[in-house]
DNA sequence: CGGGACGTTGACGCCCGTCAAGACATGTGG
DNA sequence: CCACATGTCTTGACGGGCGTCAACGTCCCG
């Protein structure tokens, strides 16, 4: 239905690029230029034409999409390795908007550039394969979330699928999550809004599961309360973590 | 992080298997089985190992998600042509549920046979990138839909989209909507509760935007006030539709 | 005709959005 | 070093949109 075919590449990314050898890797390195931008700064508009690949090397990004009154939805956040901005179709136009949350540093390449390595090597094109294969189940459960989860349950999830990414290679289980982002940039990505984000996380503190008040740091304190509270098997109207 | 990957093709995969060229289809056809199955049958059920690869040819089928208490996202309705389970990794699971919505008729291949398929056809493999990446813009409108949208706004998107999609190749655009599912199909596709779908065709039938009452079928009695409501572009707290 | 599935409508309430004020940190210029 | 502006988070009060529960109507199919 929608005339243009484009996505924002995911977390997974990283891993799949380091599993592709040597020679790939430097061709994709010498075709790139640098890019850096500060905190709050569009990357790629929504509807503009599709003239770049971004992969970010430093710094995190949001991908989301608007309501002509200004509502938003932000479908996710970029991290170090992450691409942005693929295409599989000619006249393609970006079909989301993105920008900075920290001071980015992004790599950029031309599109034209970027299809003839497409053709060259294959190990590129099925690695993407993959990428949207597990993007698209991503979609789903997100589908499922902003629809039919609670505040409180989209926060927990939030908290644990944020730690488990940060966690993502350490052996010993994080206890305190960097969270560069805004309430607000949260409350976009959850469906909810900064005032509810910043309730919930107020009411985990009160019932001991969370410590706030750091700088752009949130401490967990009960872990599997949070992951019982995000899988929606917790006592509902119960006194367990009240 | 999910770890699986596999997804439900949508719409478009009807007009890009016609595009294969006719030996490809009649290797297809070759190896597949017929199965048919009557309304509110489980197709396939998440969780269980994916086996098979499935093609709707009769009848309307549904995709979903479910939270252990019941809450269900329906991520999408399937039609004739399209297809359902595939998978592109190896100890694949099936990360969600389908069931008939209508009585079905579906064609049936066993996975390993359609693997073998994707090594020698290489225009399959493409047909499938091409498809993922349209499910996946679509994907990311829904996210919006689900988290931002109101009511009215879903409900307006639904028969617009479900119109779109009935009109496919007629020229006169279609005046009544052909709707097989339940309404609380709707809703669960919606992120609503069948009442709420049912008052909001109320509304619109009191304000003449819609004809109700007809089994399975809706008729479209203004569609610009849809099309204005879907966008979001309609006075939001005017007179003009009210 | 009777039973079950589904849609409609009403009453009610709660979750979360909205609006607003205040707290707190950061940066900037005098 | 302090006054002030700015941006962000917190907390409270309030209201509305939509979920929940329930009763009723309608259609279909034995």
């Amino acid at each position: 239905m929608p005339p243009y075919a484009e996505f924002a590449v995911g977390t997974a990314a990283r891993r799949r690029l380091e599993a592709l050898d040597d020679s790939a890797i430097a061709r994709l390195e010498e075709i790139s230029r640098v890019l850096d931008l500060p905190q709050g700064r569009p990357i790629i508009i929504e509807g503009d034409p599709a003239m770049s690949l971004y992969s970010l090397q430093i710094g995190v990004a949001s991908v989301f999409k608007l309501l002509p009154d200004g509502r938003r939805q932000i479908t996710g956040f970029l991290y170090p390795g992450d691409f942005l901005g693929i295409t599989f179709n000619l006249n393609a136009e970006y079909g989301y908007s993105a920008e900075t949350v920290t001071s980015c540093s992004l790599r950029l390449w031309p599109r034209a550039a970027l299809e003839r390595l497409f053709e060259e090597a294959p190990g590129v094109r099925r690695m993407f394969l993959a990428e949207m294969a597990d993007e698209l189940t991503a979609a789903q459960d997100r589908m499922l979330t902003l629809a039919r989860r609670t505040a409180e349950e989209r926060v927990a999830m939030f908290l644990i699928t944020m730690v488990r990414r940060q966690a993502d290679g350490a052996e010993a289980p994080c206890e305190t999550l960097h969270v560069p982002m805004r309430w607000a940039d949260i409350a976009d990505y959850l469906g909810l809004t900064a005032e509810t984000v910043s309730r919930t996380l107020s009411s985990f503190r009160d019932r001991g599961i969370v410590r706030t008040g750091m700088r752009s740091e949130i401490g967990l304190r009960n872990r599997q309360a949070l992951e019982d509270i995000a899988a929606g098997t917790y006592a509902r109207n119960g006194e367990i973590y009240s």
